[in-house]
DNA sequence: TTTGATTTTTTGATTACTCAAAATTATGAA
DNA sequence: TTCATAATTTTGAGTAATCAAAAAATCAAA
């Protein structure tokens, strides 16, 4: 059985090899997003080496093996039923899941994970618009525009906000720019490093484009 | 922050205080009860011992200060109504949410476990008829007869089953046994080792003493 | 009260995870 | 190409939890 910290890690590899784009993940890369320091990630990628769940090359990075990508998956899918799960049922604000779920998702059984999953009705996508992925392993992979790169004065919905961290979930709260809700782009300076939307919700808004990139669009 | 093992530690020395009669609960009863060698026993007690949370007396056992059995009914409680939750709103078997429940124990924040209470209206009972501590600490006593003290032929409820072993609850839930159901001792024959029993669900069962004594139950 | 059995503690090790700081390797600018 | 800088790995060490087996203490008969 894999410790907590190997399901996290392997979580983790597995999300910076989404958004990264090179093939390996370099230790310290890992190491940032886990708050550890940088020997800790090197050591506890050896030892995910040596178990066969990553391929590791010395001074480059690693890359999920393919036991190692099923492990993965398999805890960002409770994670993420978890996640629903908390706002759908327990009626949690959907800014605050994430750190309940990345405790919950490494004690939630097999079984309990499969009751929740037909309680909410085999959902595919998460709070934050996150694929959820099939029992099997399958993830729905989705190329959204995001409000950088998106259609200027065009009527868009959001998508997904591809950032799990709390203060920043509490600033797109704030915005009323939660998944689901209607904007449409105004305008972006790239010397100012800004982008102005325009938010049914909460009106007028202005992003910087780190956290404009952040977010994920659906033109309607 | 107390790690899992400390607090499944306390909450077996809170337990086995409770049903033990002296003072003091030795290592090895501790040792036996979450099937840890003797001596690792020993040592945890020690750390245990040193972090003010038990009193120990080399030779003897221990007892819980008053920081430890704050901590061990802290557990307690978010442990029981864990276990109603996952009956009541998920829909499991009462007899088989113990292991879940033990996990999930250490997972659960203050805020969910808040929800949670709040959801199944600040129950006092988990599905076993064991009683939940409230949020202050507080545990409801009640001295419920067993079926091996109590009136012969006199009708009763099924208040608590005191062992959360899953082999015995199954043998419980197979007997119609569940806390609730009505039932009334026929007769007990103390050299065959057997309590005869009338259960309003299940027709007529027998029992040996031993596990006659872990059913609680209320006269009617 | 002696002694044999039982219980508890001690000892010596192991596994898992972590850090700080030193050593090494890679990279990119001059 | 050379060298300073940055990234990575190595080293040495510590905490937490565990076990097997030896040693010590306690208990219960005889
Ligand atoms: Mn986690
Ligand atoms: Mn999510
Ligand atoms: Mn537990
Ligand atoms: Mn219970």
């Amino acid at each position: 059985m894999p410790t907590i910290a190997i399901e996290d890690y392997l979580k983790c590899i597995y999300l910076e090899e989404q958004q990264g784009k090179k093939g390996l993940v370099p230790t310290g890369q890992i190491a940032t997003a886990l708050s550890v320091a940088p020997g800790t990630a090197t050591a506890m990628v050896k030892t995910l080496s040596d178990s066969g769940l990553v391929h590791y090359e010395p001074y480059s990075g690693v890359q999920l093996s393919e036991a190692g990508r099923k492990l993965a998956v398999h805890v960002l899918r409770r994670h993420r039923l978890v996640e629903l799960f908390l706002v759908q049922v327990i009626g949690m604000d959907w800014s605050e899941v994430h750190e309940d779920a990345d405790r919950l998702e490494h004690a939630v059984s097999d079984r309990l994970i499969a009751r929740i999953d037909e309680m909410l009705g085999h959902p595919t996508l998460d709070p934050h618009g996150d694929p959820i992925p099939t029992a099997s392993g399958v993830v729905a992979e989705s190329n959204h525009p995001n409000l950088v790169n998106c259609d200027l004065e065009r009527p868009h919905q959001i998508a997904r906000i591809t950032d799990q961290a709390a203060e920043f979930l509490r600033l797109v709260e704030r915005h009323g720019l939660r998944p689901g809700n209607r904007l449409s782009v105004l305008s972006r300076d790239e010397h100012a490093d800004a982008v102005r939307l325009l938010s049914k919700d909460a009106g007028e808004v202005s992003l910087g484009f780190r956290a404009a990139s952040k977010i994920l669009v659906q033109p309607l």
